[in-house]
RNA sequence: GGGGUCGUAGCUUAGCCCGGUUUAAAGCGCAGCACUGUCACUGCUGAGAUCGCGGGUCCAAAUCCCGUCGGCCCCGCCA
């Protein structure tokens, strides 16, 4: 298939067709089996294996044949005799007779087993990623990888978008993620910034009239890491013009469908056509704002059904503003007294007093309030939960952030307790009107949830004067099985909006236009309505490849620590660039 | 910045709770020998570890304590 100097053939290609044929194939040597009279060889390349037969009395560089070396194989093709075929082998019919072999160059015993799938320390494999990545599993995810965003291009160039590359070296915008810096030589005390998004460069790419753009960037953000977060990582990015948020979310739901479709065939597809969930909708019934609808387990807010509770923490929740909601755990029953202590302590991890557990047992209800409650009072939060022998309500009464997050956490954890949350099953939906602004206590001030240029809906702009915080978005966020893959919003075209937001969020016009000087000067020419998205592809591919870290779709990632384990980078430079760089190097002892 | 967890031959792990019957064990890999039909080849033989590092307790430490370094996971953070 690949013919080149050094092969005819790859290493997946031969059958039976190809007996008796003279052929030169190239690899790496994965395994061999050495029945003295006879050795055997397993040469691996991206593409396959094909089995090498050797005897040693005629070639005598078979001393020289060693695990992960490169060989180069001479050889006729052969079928293998009666009863020697083996099935799992796509070329399991034929092997290659050696007539001459070379070693193109040897390999030292590697530090791990390359023909083996077994769980390797990930700090070995980060250092030796370029041996990692020879693996079969990092094989196939690599070039998945590359296939889905081969077929996001398609996509996009399909729908008529261009691909625009924008600029690494930027001009720093404080706001939002820490920025990874890169001293200017030039300008002495001066400082360009990686892009933590190309989001205004994009916004000016509508200014100019392209009308649909979409780039595969990179992006960096100086942010300690997760199991979904790298320092670098990649964003399909998109924006259009003369759009509403509607607009930009069938173009990109047709993608994901097609991508879900194309890419993981026997996943079972809950949604062809993505529901559209309100932030509200999604915090109180899954207290989160990416829910996992692969199930329901729902939040039920009780808050006035126990007003008038013996119970205090219930009786007055309302009037010091909380709210008391629970969730039903079917069958929740058999959680051990452990577990629902592990709940509790959880609940605290999150900032409520408590967690109130409802245990429906065979002889009765079992509760540390049942005391404190009227009996129609229990019938009445039975009737609301639909309770019956066997299950579990628990409860919890809170602030609105604290009680959504409690019972948000919770009910995913019961959801793998009880095996909910199908692997098999992906459930995308798209959640949307989001609030403007969340208020910051530590700063005093309120932020923007999604960014500053995101635009009020048409019918909240009135709210920006008189209650900014209750002000929606037009903003939306692709999530799938409870994860945020994607994010974005329509943007403000009206500088008057613009500067209306500038003030709620207490950036002054000169700080404004120190800032986004260029993108409001832009917007004086004539900008059009427009908006956008950007997808965290590297998740996407993580979850269509079922991989549980973001390391496992990248082919050289930082670790933890957002170090390169095997360049050693950041790393010192020598004295003579530092000057260059015009800065100093000044370590806290 | 905080919490959790792990660190024992090249790799993967057992032993650690409850210190001494352990000359620190096993599988894989590696080296040597034998073998012409294997495909995770097989059989035999062998080398390979001061148990992350430093200190402490103790007659005695892989095992208990303190510190430190490193990996991973989580919270904060990620407009």
């Amino acid at each position: 298939m690949h013919k080149t100097t050094f092969r005819t053939h790859t290493c997946d290609e031969l059958n039976t067709k190809n007996s008796d044929e003279k052929v030169t194939l190239s690899g790496w040597i994965m395994r061999r089996r050495d029945h003295g009279g006879l050795i055997f060889v397993d040469l691996r390349d991206r593409y396959g294996l094909t089995q090498i037969a050797i005897d040693p009395t005629k070639i005598a560089e078979a001393n020289d044949i060693k695990i992960e070396s490169v060989m180069q194989v001479k050889g006729v093709v052969r079928s293998r005799p009666e009863g020697m075929i083996n099935a799992k082998l796509k070329t399991g019919e034929i092997e290659v007779v050696a007539e001459e072999i070379k070693i193109l160059s040897t390999s030292k015993t590697p530090p791990f087993e390359i023909d083996s799938d077994k769980e390797v320390n990930e700090e070995m494999r980060l250092e030796y990623r370029y041996l990692d990545l020879r693996r079969t599993r990092m094989q196939r995810n690599i070039i998945v990888r590359h296939k889905v965003i081969k077929a996001v291009r398609d996509y996009f160039d399909k729908n008529d978008f261009v691909e625009v590359e924008t600029p690494m070296l930027i001009k720093g915008t404080p706001e939002g993620s820490r920025e990874y810096l890169v001293p200017s030589r030039l300008y002495p005390g001066k400082f360009f910034v990686l892009p933590q998004s190309p989001q205004q460069l994009k916004q000016l790419l509508m200014v100019s009239g392209f009308d649909r753009y979409f780039q595969i960037a990179r992006c960096f953000r100086d942010e300690d890491q997760r199991g979904d977060r790298q320092p670098e990582f990649t964003q399909v990015d998109v924006e259009m013009s003369f759009v509403e948020a509607e607009d930009v979310m069938s173009v990109n739901e047709k993608l994901l469908i097609e991508l879900l479709k194309e890419f993981a065939p026997d996943k079972k597809l809950m949604n062809v056509k993505l529901p559209r969930m309100t932030w509200k909708e999604a915090m109180d019934k899954y207290g989160a704002d990416k829910p996992d609808i692969r199930f329901s387990l729902e939040i039920h807010d009780i808050t006035d059904l126990v007003s008038g509770s013996g119970f205090k923490v219930f009786s007055e929740a309302k009037s010091v503003g909380n709210f008391v909601r629970g969730l039903l755990i079917p069958g929740g029953a058999t959680f051990s007294r452990r577990e629902l202590d592990e709940f509790e302590a959880s609940a605290k991890s999150y900032g409520a007093h408590g967690l109130i557990y409802m245990v429906y047992e065979k002889g009765g209800i079992k509760s540390p309030i049942l005391k404190y409650l009227k009996p129609e009072e229990v019938d009445a939060i039975t009737k609301e939960f639909g309770a019956k022998e066997g299950d579990t309500v628990l409860i919890c009464s809170a602030g609105f952030k604290v009680v959504c997050e409690t019972l948000g956490h919770i009910r995913l954890v019961c959801g793998d307790k009880l095996n909910l949350r199908d692997k098999n099953v992906f459930a995308p939906l798209w959640v949307i009107e989001f609030p403007m602004f969340e208020w910051k206590p530590e700063e005093n001030k309120l932020d923007a949830s999604h960014h500053p240029f995101t635009a009020p809906m048409n019918e909240d702009v009135d709210l920006l004067d008189k209650e900014p915080e209750k002000a929606r978005a037009k903003a939306y966020d692709l999530v799938l099985n409870g994860v945020e893959i994607g994010g974005g919003s329509v943007r403000i075209h009206d500088p008057k909006v613009q500067s209306r937001i500038f003030e709620i969020l207490k950036i002054t016009p000169e700080d404004a236009k120190l800032r986004f000087g260029h993108l409001l000067r832009a917007f004086e020419y004539g900008p059009p309505p427009h908006g956008g998205i950007a997808w965290g592809i590297d998740r996407f591919i993580m979850m269509i490849l079922d991989e549980p870290n973001i390391r496992e779709v990248i082919a050289f990632p930082k670790d933890q620590k957002a170090k390169d384990l095997m360049m050693g980078a950041p790393s010192e430079v020598p004295e003579k660039q530092i000057k260059e760089a015009n800065i100093s190097i000044n370590l806290k002892s």
